[in-house]
RNA sequence: GGCCCGUUCGUCUAUCGGUUAGGACGCCAGGUUUUCAACCUGGAAAGACGAGUUCGAUUCUCGUACGGGCUGCCA
């Protein structure tokens, strides 16, 4: 008897702890699929994730596809490809809302069944011409249906949409972490439509049904839905579904203040990987954008699961800022490992498009990861600075790099080259027979390392100079010398 | 037009009635240096405006201005 008692306490008490774990915390990113994945829906996806992975709870991704004449697949691939760039993977399959349309007709049946709704018969032009006019007079536009009271028994064998009963009297309360208590009068409800006269459901009921199905526990959005939140609530009242809790985020605006769009220039997550920011800088700027924890600014993402939180969320919309995008993007390249900083490099250069590269550069490439990935903010920057490993011999001079290989210098490397066939090439040595040498020679190491950057590199701004000797290796460089120095110039 | 939301250095933000209003990016000056970066030190730089509450307001309330959102058989 009293080992029963007890299993039973257990069971009880191991379902408490495991709802105090917020074990179950499900968020989703629910996107339109009618354009590229741009930054403030990153944002959005980014902060769902974050809470969720934070938790030990689960991430869904949705596709809101119920415009048909709008959604299109290459968006819905574009989308996916941003999320698989960001590195913000979903749990279990994407959702299509399109495919849900029965479900969410079901629903609006059993709102009509329990007179929650009704249907209405009045004409598209009849209803626009009510809006015409009320906006002549300056009166509030929301259409209230003269057939939300109507008997069946006057239906009209006609076309009908099925309208939600709008409350009367009365507020509105929308509970929200993040804007607080809105609260918004019931006059302000419109009978707003759940289905259209041909019976498919519209995005204001798909919503609520989808995220009420999946479980969903807390909807992190954009707030341009917050006033769309009243709405939706009256689905969950007249259903009776718990809501979840709500956080409705400030949009991101471009540099000039206004709401991001199209003119700002590109803005498609797609966009910013060509453009050759790491994933990781992304999340970190994405992240402390509109969301701050104390003094952090550079953190990893483990810190971001661990500190993210809706309390820490801005209630006013943000600027998008290039420069400190880059400067954060420059702090995660220097101290990403090797290895995994030479995928990223890969993928950067794949999705570029660029031809693969040869085993023995890609070794290069990466012996050269230490002396380069300190001084780049983008892995655009990194190629650049990574040319002289690119290039092949002959190197061509740029004109900067030219006018440093003139007959002096020319005789100086071609004096030097005897001095590092037999150098042990290590750093030490390196920059001991350079310093002997220049000493001997009456002039110093700095008069040097132009005409031996021209040479090793074919430019003027390069990494450090032994750092290229030791990389290239003493073939190699001796070779690149060999041919500035006898160069006609 | 109606309803809703917002407003701290140029930008992102800290502050949860009492601070010389802090940090970061950017900018300027200096340092380091082998070029470019990176790095180090220092500096300039902010509470939209107006009332009210209070011994005391960046912080609370109201108004104004400005910005944004919603107001679709779009999402």
């Amino acid at each position: 008897m009293i080992d029963i008692r007890c299993q039973l306490y257990l069971i009880y008490a191991y379902r408490k702890v495991n709802r105090a774990m917020s074990a179950d915390v499900v968020t989703r990113f629910a996107p339109s699929p009618t354009g590229y994945l741009h930054i403030g829906g990153a944002r959005t996806a980014l902060f769902n994730w974050l809470y969720a992975r934070g938790r030990g709870g689960k991430f869904l991704l949705r596709i809101e596809d119920t415009d048909r004449a709008r959604s299109t697949p290459e968006d819905t691939a574009a989308i996916l490809q941003g999320m698989e760039w960001l590195g913000l993977d979903h749990d279990g399959e994407v959702i299509s809302q399109f495919d849900r349309a029965d479900r969410h007709a079901e629903v609006a049946n059993e709102m009509l069944a329990a007179g929650k709704a009704f249907k209405c018969f009045a004409t598209q032009d009849k209803i626009e011409a009510f809006r015409e006019a009320a906006r002549a007079e300056g009166k509030s536009t929301l259409y209230r249906s003269p057939w939300r009271d109507a008997d069946a028994s006057t239906h009209p064998d006609l076309p009908f949409v099925i309208r939600v009963r709008a409350p009367e009297g009365g507020v509105m309360v929308i509970k929200d972490e993040v804007q607080g208590d809105v609260k918004i009068g019931h006059d302000q409800l419109d009978d707003m439509i759940l289905l259209r006269s041909d019976g498919t459901p519209v995005y204001m009921l798909a919503v609520v049904v989808d995220d009420h199905d999946m479980g969903v526990t807390h909807i992190i959005r954009g707030d341009d839905h917050l006033s769309n939140a009243a709405r939706q609530m009256m689905v969950y009242e007249a259903m009776g579904w718990d809501v979840p809790v709500l956080a409705h985020i400030p949009l991101i605006h471009g540099p000039d203040g206004k709401k991001l769009s199209k003119r700002h220039g590109a803005l498609g997550a797609q966009e910013y990987q060509l453009m050759g920011y790491p994933a990781a800088g992304m999340r970190n700027y994405l992240a402390r954008l509109g969301w701050s924890h104390g003094d952090d600014e550079f953190f990893s993402d483990a810190q971001a699961k661990e500190w993210f939180d809706l309390t820490g969320i801005g209630k006013s919309p943000a600027r998008f800022d290039t420069k400190k995008l880059e400067h954060l993007c420059g702090q995660h390249i220097a101290s990403s490992k090797n290895a995994a900083l030479q995928q990223e490099l890969l993928d950067f250069l794949a999705a570029k498009g660029s031809d693969a590269m040869s085993k023995d550069r890609i070794a290069l490439l990466s012996s050269g990861l230490d002396c380069l990935k300190e001084r780049a903010k983008t892995f655009h920057e990194l190629i650049e600075k990574a040319e002289f490993i690119l290039s092949d011999r002959p190197i061509q001079p740029d004109e900067k790099a030219l006018k440093s290989l003139d007959s002096v210098s020319r005789g100086i490397l071609n004096a030097l080259t005897p001095h590092l066939q037999n150098v042990s090439w290590t750093r030490g040595a390196l920059e001991a027979v350079t310093a002997e040498f220049a000493e001997a020679n009456g002039t110093k190491f700095s008069k040097m390392a132009g005409p031996l950057r021209a040479a090793l590199a074919g430019r003027s701004a390069t990494p450090s100079v032994f750092d290229m000797l030791l990389v290239l290796g003493r073939e190699e460089s001796l070779g690149r010398i060999t041919d500035a120095a006898s160069e006609n110039g």
